[in-house]
DNA sequence: TGACCACAGTTTTTT
DNA sequence: ACTGTGGTCA
C-alpha cells in the first residue's frame, strides 16, 4: 500500500468521523465500528439510543467506510487533500461529494435489521430514524423480536404444517388451554398451578425440548409429577396446532425452528440482513439468542447493546449469560463501553455504582459524569406505610410550590401492591398522579369479549374464543351444551364451529340446535359483510349485532358504564392502526398488530401528574425527582430472594435500574413496619441502604438514632417540617440538555381555567361529584375549542376522560 | 342457568 | 386487605 493511499484511509475514517463529532468518543466508536461483532455495554443514561440511530445512519451513508481497508475506486491526491480538510472543518454543504468519496457499499435501509423488545421502542426507534434519516427509514426492519417473527412465518410457516394465517394466543388464552387440559386429565389445579405449569412448558420451549425431549427427561428421574406435567405439554401442543395457534414462545420458536430446518429460508434472510442490531441484549433469552445468531450466521455483522446491571427479567426467562458470554460466542467480538452518564448528579451516580458493586456476576462498569454533585441522596425512616406515603406527598407538594411540575415525579416501588397507601395519600392531598400498569387495557374483559368476536368472525375455527363468547351476551346456550358439542368435535375432526353449524344431524344436541345455528348464522353474516365495509363501520355493526353493546346498556351500572367505554375507546385504536398501517387495513391486520401490541395507552406527555409505577416498568425513563418507596428487608429484596445469591443480585439489579432513573434528586424511604397483605409486621431497614456510601447520603430518622413515638403521633403533618436539603434552587442546578426541560413550568403556574359555557370552574386537584360516577378528584384540565377536555380519577370506577360543557349538569364540586 | 359464598393466593411483565 | 375463582344451591 502506498503512502497515498495510507493517507487516504486515514482521511477517510475523520472525515466519517466528522459527521459525528456531536458524540463522545465511546460513542463515536460504537457508530463507527460497523464490521463483525460488537458488544455495546451502555451504563444507564450514556446516550444508547443516541448511538444506535447513529450507527444505523452511518451504515446507510457510508456501508463499511469507516472500519475497512478497502479501497474501492483510484485515489487521487485532491480526493485525499479534500476529506483532510473536511474532516478538518466539516462542511455540510460538502456532505454529498465526502459520501460518494467515502462510501463503501453503503447499506440499503431493508439490510438493516434493529431488534427492541417492546413495541414502544421499537416506535421510538423508527420515530428517530425517520426524523434522522426520511423517507429512507420506512424500509429499516426496526420491530420487536415477535412482531419481526410474525413477519417471517407469516411467509413461510406452511413449512412446518401451520397455515399462514395462524392465530396468535396470549397468556390468558393459554392459560384457558392448560385448565381445560387439567380438566380433561382430572389434575387438580391446586396440586398443578396453572401458572407454573405454563412457566414449565415455556422453559421447555426455550431450551427447544418437545414433549417428547421431556419426557425422555423426566422419565430418567423418575418424578411423577413431572411426568404429569409432561403429558399437559404434550396434549397442549397438539391443542395449539389443530388450533393453529401459536403462544408466544411459539413464535419465536418456530422461527428459530424454521430457520433451522429449511436452508432456503435461512439463507434468504441470512443473505438479506447484512447488519444486525439488538437492543436490551441483557433480557434475551436462549431461544431469542438462537435466533439471533442464526440470522447473523451470514454475514457476522451483529451489534449486541444491553447493559449486564439492568437485567431485571430473569423471571421471564431472561439469561444474563447471554451478554456475559458474547466475546466467548462470538470470536473477535469487540466491546465498547459507554460510560459517561448524561443523566443524573455525581452523588446519585456513586450511590448507585457502590450498590452495584456488591453484585458477583457482572461485566463491571463504573458510571460517571461530568454533571454537578447534586443534592445528597434522602433516606427518610416513617413509622408506617401511610406516614411514608405523606411523607412523599408532601415533599413532592413543597416541591411543586418550588416551581416543580408534578409530572417531574416518579414514585417507584417493588410490588404493585404499594400503590394502594400512595393513591390514598395523594388523594387526600388533591395531588394528581397517573399509575402505570395494573390492568391493562387490553386484558379487560369487555375487550376480549369483543376482540374475540373478531378473533371468530376472522376465522370460526377458532375454538378457544368461540367458546368465550358464544354465550355472552347469554344466547341460552349453557355448559352442558357445549361440552357435548366438544366431545362430538373430537370424535368427528370437526372444529366447534362446524359442529354447531351440524347441530341437527346429533340427537344429543337436538334441544339446543336452533339456538346454535343462529349463531352460527350471525357470525357468517357478519363474516360476509366485513369485506365490503370499512373496519370502523364494520367494528360498529359487530358490536351491535352481537347484542354485546345492548346487554351493557341494558345493566347500566357504573361498571357497564366502564366497559361500554372502554368498547368506544377499542374502536379509536382501530382508528389508530388504520392511519398508521395503510398497507393492511384488513381485519387480519389489525388482530395480528393487536395480538403483538398490550400497549396502546401511551403515556400522555401532556397530562401534568406524578407517576407511580413498580421499578421495573420505569426502566429506561428519568425523573428529575425519583422517590423509591418500602427499602426494606422482606419487601426489597424481596422475601422470595432471600437466601439465593442470584435472586438478590437480581434484586440488586432492580435497585439499581430504580436508582439511575433519578436526574436531580433520589428519595428512598423506608417504614419500620408495614401492612402487607393484611398483615402488619416490623421491618428493618434495606441492606441496599447500608451499601450506599455515608458520604452521599443524607438518613432522616434513621431507626436507631430517633424513636418512634413522634412519628405515631404526628405523621399527618410531619412532612412539612422535616428537614429538606433545598438549599439550591432547580434552576441553578446543571441539568443536561434534554427534551424533558422544555415542560418544566415557571413557580407561579397554575391550571388552565376551565372555559366554555358552564359556571364550573374546575382545576386539577379539585374533588368534585358525578351524578354517575361517585366522588372522584381533578386530574387535568384542558381548553380545547371553547370547551375543556376533563380527566378525573373517580373513587370507584377509576380515571375517565369528559368534556366539561357535556359533563357539567352531572358534575359537582364539593 | 344464574346467584351467592367460601377460600386461596398475593413480585416483578412483554409479547 | 383484596380480589378473583370455583363450587354449591335454588
Amino acid at each position: 500500500m502506498d503512502q497515498l493511499e495510507k493517507r487516504f484511509l486515514t482521511a477517510r475514517k475523520n472525515a466519517i468521523a466528522a459527521d459525528y463529532l456531536h458524540l463522545n468518543d465511546m460513542q463515536r466508536r460504537g457508530v463507527l465500528a460497523t464490521e463483525g461483532p460488537l458488544l455495546l455495554l451502555a451504563g444507564a443514561g450514556s446516550g444508547k439510543t443516541t448511538v444506535l440511530i447513529n450507527r444505523i445512519s452511518n451504515l446507510l451513508r457510508y456501508g463499511r467506510g469507516s472500519d475497512t481497508d478497502e479501497i474501492p475506486v483510484p485515489v487521487s491526491e485532491d480526493a485525499v487533500v479534500f476529506l483532510e480538510q473536511y474532516a478538518a472543518a466539516p462542511d455540510p454543504e460538502q456532505r454529498p461529494l465526502v459520501q460518494f468519496l467515502c462510501a463503501v457499499e453503503p447499506v440499503k435501509p431493508w439490510e438493516v435489521l434493529a431488534i427492541t423488545f417492546t413495541n414502544k421502542a421499537a416506535n421510538e426507534l423508527k420515530d428517530r430514524l425517520e426524523h434522522m434519516l426520511g423517507e429512507n427509514a420506512q424500509d429499516i426492519w426496526a420491530a420487536t423480536f415477535h412482531s419481526a417473527c410474525v413477519r417471517i412465518l407469516r411467509r413461510d410457516i406452511d413449512k412446518l404444517g401451520f397455515t399462514r394465517d395462524f392465530t396468535i394466543y396470549d397468556t390468558d388464552d393459554s392459560k384457558r388451554v392448560i385448565k381445560d387440559i387439567l380438566k380433561d386429565l382430572n389434575m387438580d389445579e391446586k396440586s398443578f398451578p396453572v401458572r407454573s405449569i405454563l412457566s414449565a412448558i415455556s422453559k421447555a420451549k426455550d431450551s427447544m425440548q418437545t414433549p417428547a425431549d421431556f419426557e425422555r427427561m423426566t422419565a430418567s428421574s423418575g418424578d411423577w409429577f413431572k411426568s404429569r406435567i409432561c403429558r399437559v405439554y404434550e396434549l397442549y401442543c397438539e391443542r395449539l396446532r389443530s388450533a393453529n395457534a401459536l403462544d408466544f414462545d411459539d413464535i419465536i420458536l418456530y422461527t428459530v425452528k424454521l430457520l433451522q430446518s429449511d436452508p432456503l429460508t435461512r439463507e434468504y434472510y441470512q443473505h438479506k440482513f447484512r447488519y444486525i442490531l439488538i437492543d436490551e441484549y441483557q433480557d434475551t433469552n436462549h431461544l431469542q439468542y438462537l435466533l439471533a445468531s442464526l440470522l447473523a450466521a451470514g454475514h457476522g455483522n451483529i451489534c449486541v447493546v444491553g447493559d449486564d446491571d439492568q437485567s431485571i427479567y430473569r423471571f421471564r426467562g431472561a439469561d444474563i449469560e447471554n451478554i456475559l458470554s458474547f466475546e466467548r460466542e462470538y470470536k473477535g467480538a469487540r466491546t465498547i463501553r459507554l460510560e459517561q452518564n448524561y443523566r443524573s448528579t455525581q452523588n446519585i451516580l456513586d450511590a448507585a455504582n457502590s450498590v452495584i458493586r456488591h453484585n458477583h456476576g457482572r461485566k463491571g462498569k463504573t458510571l460517571w459524569t461530568d454533571n454537578v454533585r447534586g443534592d445528597k441522596v434522602l433516606i427518610k425512616t416513617a413509622f408506617n406505610e401511610s406516614d411514608e406515603a405523606n411523607y412523599v406527598v408532601g415533599q413532592i407538594m413543597m416541591a411543586y410550590r418550588r416551581g416543580v411540575s408534578w409530572r417531574d415525579n416518579a414514585v417507584l416501588y417493588r410490588i404493585n401492591a404499594q400503590s394502594n397507601a400512595l393513591e390514598y395519600a395523594f388523594k387526600r392531598n388533591g395531588v394528581p398522579y397517573t399509575v402505570v400498569g395494573g390492568t391493562k387495557f387490553f386484558d379487560r374483559a369487555e375487550i376480549k369479549d369483543i376482540l374475540s368476536y373478531l378473533c371468530v368472525i376472522n376465522n370460526p375455527d377458532d375454538d378457544l374464543r368461540l367458546r368465550r363468547i358464544v354465550n355472552v351476551p347469554s344466547r341460552k346456550i349453557g355448559a352442558a351444551t357445549i361440552e357435548r358439542a366438544e366431545q362430538l368435535a373430537v370424535q368427528t375432526g370437526m372444529s366447534l364451529f362446524q359442529v354447531f353449524q351440524n347441530s341437527r344431524d346429533y340427537p344429543e344436541l337436538k334441544n339446543s340446535s336452533s339456538k346454535l345455528i343462529s349463531f352460527t348464522e350471525l357470525i357468517l353474516q357478519m363474516k360476509s359483510s366485513c369485506p365490503n365495509m370499512e373496519l370502523i363501520e364494520f367494528y360498529d355493526l359487530v358490536c351491535e349485532k352481537t347484542g354485546y353493546v345492548r346487554m351493557l346498556e341494558e345493566k347500566n351500572d357504573p361498571d357497564s358504564r366502564t366497559r361500554l367505554e372502554n368498547i368506544r375507546e377499542l374502536s379509536s385504536s382501530i382508528m389508530g392502526f388504520l392511519e398508521n398501517q395503510p398497507d393492511n387495513p384488513t381485519l387480519a391486520g389489525f388482530l395480528d398488530e393487536i395480538a403483538l401490541y398490550t400497549d396502546l395507552d401511551e403515556t400522555n406527555d401532556r397530562d401534568n401528574s406524578v407517576t407511580m409505577m413498580t421499578m421495573h416498568s420505569a426502566k429506561g425513563l428519568e425523573f428529575p425527582y425519583v422517590y423509591v418507596v418500602g427499602m426494606e428487608e422482606g419487601l426489597f429484596p424481596g422475601n422470595k430472594a432471600m437466601g439465593d445469591d442470584e435472586e438478590l443480585e437480581e434484586e440488586r439489579r432492580i435497585c439499581y435500574v430504580a436508582m439511575t432513573r433519578a436526574k436531580e434528586m433520589l428519595i428512598l424511604t423506608n417504614a419500620r413496619q408495614r401492612m402487607l397483605f393484611g398483615r402488619t409486621t416490623p421491618c428493618a431497614p434495606s441492606r441496599f441502604l447500608s451499601e450506599i456510601p455515608e458520604g452521599n447520603v443524607n438518613w432522616i430518622g434513621k431507626p436507631d438514632t430517633r424513636g418512634s413515638r413522634q412519628d405515631l403521633t404526628d405523621n399527618r403533618d410531619a412532612h412539612y417540617d422535616d428537614s429538606f436539603p433545598w438549599h439550591r434552587t432547580s434552576q441553578e442546578r446543571r441539568r443536561p440538555a434534554s427534551s424533558e426541560q422544555s415542560f418544566r413550568r415557571p413557580s407561579s403556574w397554575t391550571p388552565p381555567a376551565s372555559s366554555g359555557k358552564t359556571s364550573l370552574h374546575l382545576q386539577p386537584g379539585d374533588s368534585v361529584t358525578h351524578t354517575a360516577f361517585g366522588s372522584g378528584m381533578v386530574i387535568s384540565v384542558r381548553p380545547m375549542g371553547g370547551d375543556a377536555l376533563l380527566e378525573i380519577a373517580f373513587d370507584q370506577v377509576g380515571t375517565k376522560k369528559l368534556m366539561l360543557n357535556a359533563a357539567a349538569s352531572r358534575l359537582q364540586k364539593k
